[in-house]
DNA sequence: CCATTGCGTGTAAACGCTTGCACGAAGAAT
DNA sequence: ATTCTTCGTGCAAGCGTTTACACGCAATGG
């Protein structure tokens, strides 16, 4: 039953019928502590029958929070970033914050420009992917002074606040596994590492652990590509083509392993008889696929919920600590075996 | 350089500097066809010397847009979803606006709730994901005059503005595969038909194509199960409980078929050999595993560029067709083939 | 019994922008 | 030269809330 005709009821719509100020009504609707039970009923009752829905731009002028969060991503292709941000969003949908979520397809200028869209909405706070940022990016949160979370990856320069976890030591961790295994000829299929710490951090943990027993790995053993399942594939085939082929790729993330893995049996190799493959995330896919996929897990949702949480401290003026750094986890499946002995 | 020191430009600031009027800072940030050429540049240095970002709240007070569209999704969790949700914010950055995001995990009510809250933050208009949904939301839609979009489904019923293509055509072009292949014995494994016609449809689209064979689904063949791996999993072990084994296992969609053919493989069962498992959606992962799944594909992408233009449309004023259904193709891989003879 | 406190409410001033309207200048038409 | 447009700009009135402050009243304490 629709009492107004044309336009949405207003706050002073509800205030006349329950015959109050409008700083009554605002305050029944937003503090109902704040006025007499009698009142806040009234008050209520007026705003159901008038079917009133708050104006959220003119409550954020007046009271200068928006309660949206920002969200800026590479992707949502990748479903464990899409797994993380559905985690965030939960979170704050909880506490009654929306989400603002925007991609940049690893594109750093994309970035800075989304981003800068999103604080032009008035999102309250921000959660950003990675420690690798334009310039323009660290300098509008600062300028506007805008709480703002790290995730994916923890930065140890200390400078921001962060949730992450530790990615050199999971390329360590893979690759200390492959070498207790017994290889020694390795190879591996990155993400692009250019403006991403996250894939550079996993090659480095790789290339330590490797040099460790003083292994290195050729300039054409290492094979960059766009995290993609044909990425995937495509970087095996370029592997495969180097004079010693390797008897391990360590792949970085599970969406290039699976796609490694599709290409090894459509040339008929077998994994890891033939070749051992890994991969880092621990997305579902990776027990469900044959053989299942050794990997690294990382906890994706958790980073979502304590992003959210983070946030949510700092604009409530709640003390939170600044950096949270997360454990992984070496998952050990069927993909990665001992080398064949030759 | 930052020129100030406590807080953010203005467009004050911005029209001091520029010794003009705010007015005319508005339109040249806005219209910039509106105002002489020497006056643009003189505002465009002065914002840019200021490190101006426009306050998004105040101008969608003043102007009653805000430049957001708002989306209403089950989850991220399945890719499928997240790929019409990349496509569509992709395409709606594009032309300047930002996408907000909630979830509601296939409850109606929570549906509702987020739905609300999206309309009180001022969004220009709605994406929603299937045709069945709560009253209060077909109301608040209406009381608000807010432009809309249904994806995923096509309303049959010509009330709402929609993209989407045929489920229960899908379900039938599906089942009438396997009838070609000689199957006759068969089970489905569903995604919970409540609330969600496009699950609904597609059961209803194989027990059509079945009946005209004179099959019928029996209760005990019919399982549902949430969209997870775990979902189809299970869902194929009860589909075994039955007393007679079915030789085709349809499931509710590459998610359920996933796990349905894990778990086979866990008993031991070989697929197709054995039994053959469908799915519908064509999410990337059907064409990875192995056997590679037949499936139907659906236009995800593109329904989430077709939702983002159609009410960027309606909220430029230029016409668009209300309706328009995608088609969709059967994928024939190898997860489906002619039952063992016995 | 008066002063003090606290509570519930109202008044009105922001919040930072957009935009209808008015105005003057400059060019076009008569 | 005069009138009519057109163009570029400024003025100022909103847009729909929140919230500091003021006020009146009741309860409390001395």
């Amino acid at each position: 039953m629709k009492t107004r005709s044309s336009k949405a009821a207003r706050l002073e719509d509800v205030a006349k019928l329950a015959k109050v100020s409008t700083a009554t009504v605002s305050r029944a609707l937003t503090l109902p502590h704040k006025v007499k039970a009698r009142t806040l009923e009234r008050v209520q009752q007026a705003a159901r029958t008038l079917g009133y829905v708050a104006h959220g731009a003119a409550r954020a002028l007046a009271s200068r929070r928006t309660h949206t969060i920002g969200a800026v991503v590479p992707t949502l292709d990748n479903a464990i970033f899409a797994n993380t941000i559905q985690a965030l969003q939960r979170t704050l949908d909880a506490a009654g914050y929306v989400l603002l979520l925007a991609s940049h397809d690893f594109d750093a200028d994309i970035e800075a420009r989304v981003t800068r869209t999103l604080i032009e909405r008035g999102v309250d706070g921000l959660v950003l992917l990675g420690t690798t940022h334009h310039p323009d990016i660290y300098r509008m949160l600062e300028s506007h002074n805008l709480p703002y979370v790290l995730t994916w990856a923890f930065d140890e320069s200390g400078n921001h606040p962060c949730v992450g976890f530790d990615n050199r030591a999971a390329g360590m961790c893979i690759a200390n596994h492959l070498l207790d295994l017994g290889h020694r000829r390795f190879a591996m299929v990155s993400g692009i590492t250019a403006h991403n710490e996250r894939a550079q951090e996993r090659l480095a943990g790789v290339r330590e652990a490797l040099s460790a027993h003083d292994i290195a790995l050729s300039p054409g053993s290492v094979i960059e590509k766009p995290y993609t399942h044909s990425g995937g594939r495509e970087g095996l085939r370029e592997v495969l083509k180097g004079n010693e082929a390797p008897t391990a790729v360590i792949c970085g993330n599970d969406v290039l392993a699976i796609g490694a893995i599709a290409e090894c049996h459509a040339q008929g190799l077998k994994v890891p008889d033939d070749v051992s493959i890994t991969g880092f995330d621990d997305m579902e896919m990776a027990s469900l696929i044959s053989p299942a996929l050794t990997t690294v897990r990382f906890p994706t949702a958790e980073m979502g919920v304590y992003a959210a949480n983070h946030l949510l401290a700092r604009l409530d003026d709640r003390s939170v600590e600044l950096r949270n750094k997360l454990p992984t986890e070496l998952i050990v499946r069927a993909s990665a075996a001992a080398p064949a002995r030759k």
